[in-house]
RNA sequence: GGCCCCGUAGUUCAACGGAUAGAACGGCGGUUUCCUAAACCGUAAAUCCGGGUUCGAUUCCCGGCGGGGCUACCA
């Protein structure tokens, strides 16, 4: 809408005024007043030395001039022009949707800059968790919502593959697990290593537990605990290629990466392509060295390397121990490097946790010394941590969601509330069991997407997610009516006349169908998701309000009738094509 | 200590600097011989405090107060 008004505006601006501007601001037309979008001219009142209704009016009158078949009307209040569109827009506009099912959505253009969204991004040592489900539902609907707007999309993760922490899951499994694998044990891999991961963490607390009671400070202790020895051991081996370690962190890894892989395609999230932390961080070593060579880095007495931000208000960073070993950012220097060199992208997206904020401030500076020409166009999308009401999730005190009992448990959910409302009976069970988790998924990802990326997020799991109210499956059962009633009406043709006047409900049904475009490119530009589940949902609600008042099929005329299906079948399309942006499927029935 | 983020009904969330601060859950009260009541309709209830900028501030700036994060030779 606003792709047709704000060059319309702009140039009645410059006919009226011989005001050039870039942009000018439109907004809904707020509820109860008159008109369909709105433009408030009080910024133009000081510079035209005029009474801010008097611009509205005259603005009015040219656009009425500029598009006599799109402008019906307007009405001036105050300062704010309010434009109603014409009952032969709106007619016209609702014709030619049911014919053009993607509504809203463009195909990827080949031709436009690519971007690449990097999500999820796991470490190998335990299983996924709640955060890795809002991290990866964030990443995932973004990619959706970019791809919307005709940008092809690459989307991958890092997977940190390597490290201490996969050496200790490494050392406790050689320890402790006497031989276990996920195939004799029945246990999901990440879920073993997981286990492992624990099994280390608990003698390695008894062992510094033991040591201090000898007499040692707490920092040798820790340092100095026999099994932490033998993990720092483990990663040294790892890096020095040594064929026994190197052979067990596969398996260790393959166990863990199968795992990942059913829970994301359970979760319903997908990669282009990956990278593995093993693969970047020697061309990170690299890079560092480079940098060194060209004075942007410098080497300090003990051989580690660092690079100094301060003059950017960061501090000074290490880059590589004094062993030569890398550090977290080495292999980010190395991968963002590799990643503009194997795929044809403008932009790279990190969707990282808010924690990480520092880190990626640094990341980007550094590369940007090193005079990458795509150092400026990297973002971090940067979101809130999930917290539970007792805080932050400590992996050691076992308060961590568990990524895959959480699907788990919508699942139940949703079974349970369907069979209480007896909604799924005569289903066969296949079709019966896929409807609830289409519906548990809902639930989930609505409940974490809803929310402003940047803002934290407070998930009590005594409290189960709503399937009432602001929630996925209210939008998925608007959607379900919808198709119930088509279905019901049998064959139909979206022809119809221009009416009288529409309904009001109708008429605001249609005012916030044709936003939809612009908020996929709000959200696009803003990179958030909630964008577009917010506006979903006041889209329902209107619909919702619409057929509860509205008879459809009982419409009182044919025109009528017709048109009302076609505003409940663009409704419906709508809804499906905004709730896939999300990552939400929509079922037929529920 | 330094740097960054966040404070909106009882609770969980909305509001490009725009009109009367919207919803949901929970509370209270209604609506099924009619297209699926996971719905609809009504009702009570909120901008942390103090300054400033502006025609207009929940939004921007300054100062408090409160909460969180970062400040690792972890990732």
């Amino acid at each position: 809408m606003k792709a047709l008004l704000e060059p319309a505006i702009r140039r009645a601006l410059r006919e009226l005024y011989d005001l050039n501007l870039d942009s000018v601001e439109l907004i809904p037309t707020k509820k109860g007043f008159e008109g369909d979008i709105t433009f408030p001219v009080f910024f133009l009142a000081k510079t035209l030395r005029k009474p801010p209704a008097a611009i509205a009016a005259e603005v009015g009158d040219k656009l009425k001039e500029l598009l006599p078949d799109t402008v019906g009307g307007y009405n001036v209040a105050g300062g704010f022009l309010n434009i109603s569109l014409s009952p032969e827009f709106y007619t016209r506009f609702l014709r030619e949707q049911t014919k053009r099912p993607g509504y809203g959505i463009r195909r990827p253009d080949p031709s436009l800059p690519g971007v690449m969204v990097e999500y999820s991004s796991p470490n190998t040592n335990k299983p996924l968790h709640l955060g890795h489900i809002r991290n990866s539902l964030l990443g995932y609907a973004v990619s959706a919502i970019i791809e919307a707007t005709g940008k092809p999309v690459i989307r991958t993760q890092i997977i940190n593959d390597r490290g201490i922490h996969i050496s200790k899951s490494m050392v406790a499994w050689k320890k402790f697990g006497e031989g276990e694998t996920p195939e004799s044990s029945g246990i999901k891999g990440d879920h073993l290593v997981g286990k492992y991961y624990v099994e280390f963490d608990k003698q390695y607390r008894k062992e510094v537990k033991e040591l201090a009671a000898q007499g040692m400070d707490e920092e040798t202790a820790k340092r100095e605990a026999p099994i932490m020895r033998e993990a720092r051991e483990m990663l040294k081996k790892w890096e020095n290629g040594d064929p026994e370690t190197l052979a067990l962190w596969k398996m260790m890894n393959d166990w863990v990466l199968e795992g990942f892989r059913e829970t994301y395609r359970e979760l319903g999230v997908r990669f282009d392509t990956e990278y593995f932390e093993s693969d970047t961080y020697l061309l990170g070593k690299k890079i560092v060295e480079e940098g060194l060579r060209k004075g942007i880095f410098y080497r300090k007495e003990d051989g580690s390397v660092w690079v100094d931000l301060s003059d950017e208000g960061l501090d000074e960073k290490l880059l590589l121990r004094a062993d030569g070993t890398s550090v977290y950012i080495t292999q980010d220097l190395g991968t963002a490097v590799k990643r503009f060199e194997e795929f044809d992208i403008d932009t790279l997206i990190y969707v990282v946790g808010s924690e990480q904020d520092y880190h990626f401030k640094v990341l980007f500076s550094i590369l940007k010394k090193l005079g990458y020409p795509w150092a400026d166009r990297l973002y971090h999308l940067s979101y809130g941590m999930v917290h539970l009401p007792e805080g932050k999730m400590k992996s050691r005190e076992g308060t961590v969601v568990d990524a895959d009992d959480l699907l788990q448990k919508m699942y139940d959910t949703a079974r349970k509330i369907s069979e209480e409302l007896g909604k799924t009976e005569g289903f066969p069970p296949q079709e019966k069991e896929k409807i609830y988790k289409i519906i548990g998924k809902a639930a989930l990802k609505y409940h974490l997407l809803k929310v402003d990326p940047r803002k934290d997020i407070l998930f009590d799991p005594k409290k189960s997610i709503d399937f009432n109210g602001n929630t996925g499956p209210f939008l998925q059962y608007a959607y379900v009516r919808i198709r119930s009633l088509l279905h019901k009406a049998g064959d139909w043709q979206a022809e119809f006349a221009v009416p009288e006047q529409w309904d009001e409900k109708e008429k605001d049904l249609l005012k916030q169908i044709i936003q939809f475009p612009d908020i996929i490119r709000n959200a696009a530009d803003t990179l958030n998701p909630a964008v577009v589940a917010n506006y979903l949902y006041q889209l329902v609600k209107t619909y919702n309000s619409f057929y509860q008042a509205l008879p459809v099929l009982q419409a009182p005329d044919s025109d009528t009738r017709a048109r009302r299906l076609a505003l409940s079948a663009v409704t419906g399309d709508v809804i499906k094509n905004g709730l896939a942006l999300l990552g939400i499927e929509v079922p037929e029935r529920m």
